[in-house]
DNA sequence: AATAATTTTTAGACTTGCCTAAAAATATTT
DNA sequence: AAATATTTTTAGGCAAGTCTAAAAATTATT
């Protein structure tokens, strides 16, 4: 059996290893599960004993198969649960984070089979982050930052690399929600600031840092 | 903040009090939970510091107004959660129960109250058992033990005293789910056994036992 | 009312998961 | 390469929640 606090730093070591590419740090993980380094290791111990992480002291770690087997396990669930609450109850997408958190931990047999279904198999949670399916498999979209685009180029918002609530509801608040149309016009020099026209045809402009956190598709 | 465990005990504590009528005896509450004795006692403890029950060292525990107020929410939850599992995942009524009870404990503002909206505000569970409205109102609806009627009554199954799988199964396979009618024939003196017709006309024996755990209205 | 049986509490210990402070190892600078 | 800075681990402790075994209180029996 596997505890809460073990899902949640498989969860951690999973998303960090998504970005980074190599093997997780003790001080990564801490960051990630607002903890401390040595609380970290302790647990690291322990998730070594159980084989769900590769794990060498003073060198990082990496899930083992069955590591990112329920990680990703995890991940589906927490996705499934946020289309639910958004779809289903009406939440907006800057509500269902920690409620998602606490039900990816319920355990049942094809519980999250049956959500899944029930939702009609999604492929992309509210933030159009993909959904793996019941084998694991993650879905592909081919997506850019919206600060890679060129002046001219036409997108649709797809999804977001900051999950914060100010900043989804920063985009609420400029309609850029997941599949709006959008246009860059042209990139300040000065401050790499995008000026685009949404699908109403209005004319706004975005900083730098939202150009790196929002992915749209060409 | 309260935890897992601890509404775990609330809960318990309120089932009692509700059938027995007195103080909740530390011995009937370990065997609710399936705990010892002495962990019992440990948590008591806690909970009457927190002022969530009244406790007298060997006189037993009776819930304060707050914890009446948690259990009842607690309870709330729960048999949401069982409506949201049979109705929209498609469970059976056996299935429910350890799901729900992990589901319970998931904490979010107004939660409960979304999904009470979306499952259109039920007044009784897949169980028959009623669930408390946001107030912490009870729902009341008249009904007797089949055991009670007499030869030539008329009823309408409307609950179950007896949650188990094994008896849950046993009434579906008999058809005597929930909204099913049946009329008393006759009891059988000798053991108390109930000869019933049931609304496709079948004639089944079932047993005092059965007669003692199935509510009807009449 | 005294003894026996039962219930409840206390005492002490264990695990999980977390912490702080100090030590050890690794990485970076000069 | 030595010194410094950073990261990671160890050591020791704490709280929640559980357990067993023993002591204390209550209840039942004779």
């Amino acid at each position: 059996m596997i505890s809460h606090a073990e899902e949640n730093y498989l969860k951690a070591i999973f998303k960090i290893s998504e970005k980074e590419a190599k093997a997780a740090s003790t001080n990564a993980i801490a960051a990630e599960l607002q903890t401390t380094a040595a609380s970290v290791t302790d647990m690291l111990k322990r998730l070594a004993e159980k084989n769900l992480i590769a794990y060498e002291k003073y060198r990082g770690v990496e899930l083992s198969g069955e590591g990112n087997r329920l990680a990703t396990a995890l991940i589906r669930k927490h996705r499934l649960w946020e289309v639910f609450l958004v779809e289903k109850l009406g939440f907006a997408w800057d509500e269902v984070h920690d409620l998602a958190e606490q039900l990816e931990h319920v355990q049942g047999d094809d519980l999250v089979d049956r959500l899944d279904n029930f939702l009609g198999h999604p492929k992309f949670d509210p933030h159009g982050d993909p959904i793996p399916d019941a084998q694991g498999r993650w879905a592909f979209r081919p997506q850019s930052l919206l600060a890679t685009l060129k002046p001219g180029d036409r997108g649709v918002v797809t999804g977001v690399d900051d999950h914060s609530a100010a900043f989804l509801q920063y985009l609420d608040q400029l309609g850029l929600t997941l599949g709006a149309q959008l246009e860059l016009i042209e990139r300040i020099p000065y401050d790499q600031s995008l000026r685009i026209r949404t699908q109403d045809g209005r004319e706004i402009t975005l900083s730098e840092k939202v150009g790196h956190n929002l992915f749209v598709k060409i």
